[in-house]
DNA sequence: GTGTGTGCAAAGGATTTGCAAGTGT
DNA sequence: ACACTTGCAAATCCTTTGCACACAC
């Protein structure tokens, strides 16, 4: 069973319809490797000669965000990246070549006890946390 | 020597003109306590009977973050949030209140050795990151 | 006086929405 | 069948730009 075949799956079980545009942008989704926008996939998908509306890509980015199959990336020069899901950990951060793209998953997260501390001297009910880390990639220096 | 006062001499001091316009809008910001939107801060002005054009705001804004006066925040809601910077130091992160929009700056920052690890292991040469908390803070709890 | 900064209105880009027609289950 | 999806085009939102005028230094 592929991933695209795994991705659509979950789709379905998370009570999606799998159409045939919906196919279309998780197979896209799966050729990319990195960080991408919303027009950087409707084109990609247009190149792929299986053009999808543009309003579809956002709808159906939506929709991978929410059934987990994305993750919405917030970076420094615009805030809407997304990057295909690899690991299932609830925990996941981003490491971004500032380069390329490319990104890479992690999730050695070493904040919870700066957090405890953090919330006791604010009095803030900490629910959450973002870190994603910037560098560039081996490919990209040399 | 107040607070705006000193705001208006730093732009001065990085290049820029001190104008009518730019100080109502260093007050404005003065007059928050808290995360606001470019657009927020345009009503704001408005509303104090000292309306600036939208584009002024929006250099303004420009400006004073790049003199270090404002920091831009990206929120899970909208990613253009601006803060006044509080501290002078290079390391500030913020804790934001999901309810009110109250920020805390902190720089107690453990992610260091994690980070160094990390660059290890995936070969990347990691210039920077970018860590954001959220939270409930207590006024809002109650 | 000179170079910056301003305001307006228009342009631009990204995302969303309304709606009639199409399609998965 | 029925509700969910799609595509299009228009609407919306946020931000930037061009340009003539004004102002800080």
């Amino acid at each position: 069973m592929s991933t695209v075949d795994q991705a659509l799956s979950i789709l379905q079980e998370s009570g999606y319809r799998v159409t045939a545009p919906r196919r279309s942008v998780v197979e896209a989704v799966h050729a990319t490797s990195g960080a991408f926008t919303a027009d950087e996939l409707l084109s990609s998908l247009a190149g792929l000669g299986q053009p999808v509306g543009r309003a579809t890509v956002f709808r159906t980015l939506d929709v991978l965000v929410r059934s987990g199959l994305l993750d919405r990336l917030h970076r420094p020069d615009g805030c809407h990246n997304y990057v295909r899901v690899e690991s299932d950990g609830a925990h996941r951060h981003h490491l971004i070549c500032s380069d390329c793209g490319a990104v890479v998953e992690f999730d050695e997260c070493t904040v919870a006890p700066m957090l405890e501390a953090l919330g006791a001297r604010t009095d803030f009910e900490i629910s959450g946390h973002w870190l994603e880390v910037f560098g560039v990639c081996s490919d990209c220096r040399h």
